[in-house]
DNA sequence: TGATATAATTTAAACGTTTAAATAAACCAT
DNA sequence: ATGGTTTATTTAAACGTTTAAATTATATCA
């Protein structure tokens, strides 16, 4: 039906070769003959057969993304804004991008194998790296082409891109107890991640450098999910002494404790201090306005698929590994301790 | 690198035809010549190139999807579900998900004629059907298959599913009447889209058929995004009889609508009722949970993939414009009327 | 003018499959 | 045994590109 290469060089009088060198601009051709061609691609309408050209190449110009759906929530509105990032880095360099998921009962391994085996794309982007991250050591064993959202935990050595977490909560710890607050909550993200340690670790050392001390009550594991916050507010305020100010290791966690706080009539950002992580667009549209650690998913998308696209086409990125520096957000849900 | 059809040919003694039927199980092979072509499969851990496969076939056992982003806010958990009932129903078909988004700067149209004349997908999900769709216009006249989310608004004939929003809205009224209000405001989608007319005439027709008068000062049009519905409350809550109840269009401009309405100190739910839209997943995790209009949207998502498959392969699926019906979530954010 | 360098174009093989058509082998009934 | 079926397997072309190598045409120079 559509045009192939072979219409239009019968069209204009050339070889398919020929046709080729114009279209990829290649190999010199003469200013008439380049003219002919061109001519008759817009009059046939052709545009390459990409999946052809793909086998020729032994490239597909296809990047993969796998939603890792068991760590993330569906509702997490991370995710658009990470494939945002890929999807418009990759459209620069003409790659596409192709998802996955993890269908109900298969397991996450299959589907990987699936993937890289069938020579659908180039490479692939992972997401939200855990520890002993099967992913990785499978990419690596088959020396498959990927980066990383999130770095390692046990000493491996692959690409990726991270935002400093512990410095994240770090700067934001600083914030709170710069406000007066001595008892502050923190909602962990689930251990199996990564990043859950980076964070902790940045509340922890918070709290040694300020003298102060570390309460085991004070920390309770969230799922990620806007309940999994709640839950954890509802706990705290359970206690003798509830905190001051609150930590969620995540945005959508935070919106969950914010929730639960003014359903306990506490306002936020005078009554009670809340904080979270990501700086999604949910925070800068909540009531109040969360305070967070910017992270910018986007960009981070976009860095990925670039440092991906370049171990494709064979040249080492510059920089393998790139821990941006987090970002203080300051905003309403946190103010001075009551009664400082 | 990697095994193909020939390596295993050589080690099992056997032609690639053959071998080729042993994978395809398209034609009768002997069991002992099977049981050869199956070991040599193995040991050389031997998958299908399907770029040489798609070549050969002209299918590529791809569904595409572009993110029509300029209508739905990045942030919106939408379309994470409706992605992931499409990527599931995909995968059970052996499909993949080609995503792809607008990049700054490029026209829509220029994105969809990439997608469609390089073969790359054999078929395209269009979401967010709007008035005068030229994405539909575009794909019906290349006779490109496709299946939208949202139905037509002009008369024209495509295969769709969709829910019947002129009903959910209806009976989100009903709810709301029967609950003893009065003054309901209505926070619109962006008129270009084709659902806010059908949820808007929901509106107004529960408003005739109970013999209420419609006050265009109770509509605003809001932009999706949860500020929007935020902006929309104070708006009303400016007017000398502001409502009693405001149905928002969907579940993040509800949200947006709960958070103006606790920061002017109204408990919804007893003050002040608010509706939303969809039945996202942070409806069920709001604070107080939202009374919704339930879109299953996930369900719709492999609806939508699941007819797609079917055009692409030629059999004409029974049904080709899907209506379902909405479903009344009814959780906290709505009570009865003040003062009844 | 003829040899030679240079530029432009073509030839043809390759990428990894599928599949219609051809061939070979095995079986059966006469 | 002979020819006719049936069954199993192979041959080879095709899908739409790319690209090294070969060929042809054109310009350059002694």
């Amino acid at each position: 039906m559509a045009a192939t290469l072979k219409d239009v060089a019968r069209l204009a009088g050339v070889s398919t070769a020929t046709v080729s060198y114009v279209v990829n601009g290649t190999v010199r051709v003469s200013p008439q003959t380049r003219e002919r061609v061109l001519a008759a691609i817009k009059s046939l309408d052709y545009h390459p057969n990409v999946i052809a050209r793909s086998l020729q190449g032994n490239r597909t110009s296809t990047l993969g993304f796998i939603l890792p759906f068991k760590e993330r929530q569906v509702s997490d509105p991370f995710f658009l804004e990470f494939l945002a990032g890929i999807g418009d880095e990759a459209t620069r360099y003409n790659f596409d991008l192709l998802i996955s998921t993890i269908p109900q009962g298969a397991s996450e391994r299959s589907v990987y194998e699936r993937v890289v085996k069938s020579r659908r794309v180039d490479g692939l982007i992972v997401a939200d790296t855990r520890h002993n991250d099967e992913r990785i050591t499978y990419l690596t064993r088959q020396g498959f082409p990927f980066v990383a959202f999130g770095r390692d935990g046990d000493g491996l050595d692959f690409p990726y891109v991270d935002v400093d977490g512990q410095e994240g909560v770090y700067l934001g710890m600083q914030h709170l107890i710069s406000l007066g607050h001595r008892r502050i909550g923190y909602v962990s993200l689930p251990p199996s991640l990564v990043c859950a340690s980076h964070r902790l670790n940045g509340y922890k050392k918070a709290l040694r450098d300020n003298g102060l001390d570390y309460h085991p009550s004070l920390v309770t594991v969230g799922d990620l999910s806007q309940s999994g916050g709640y839950r954890a507010l509802e706990g705290f305020l359970g206690q003798l002494q509830p905190p001051t100010a609150v930590f969620a290791g995540s945005d959508l966690m935070a919106l969950g404790v914010i929730n639960a706080a003014q359903e306990h009539g506490l306002v936020v950002g005078r009554d009670i201090s809340v904080m979270g992580f990501d700086d999604t667009q949910l925070a800068a549209h909540s009531h109040p306005p969360l305070t967070t650690v910017r992270q910018p998913v986007y960009r981070i998308g976009k860095l990925v698929a670039g440092m991906l696209i370049q171990i494709i086409q064979g040249a080492e990125p510059k920089e393998r590994q790139v821990i941006l520096p987090p970002e203080l957000q300051i905003r309403e849900s946190t103010g001075p301790a009551p009664g400082k």
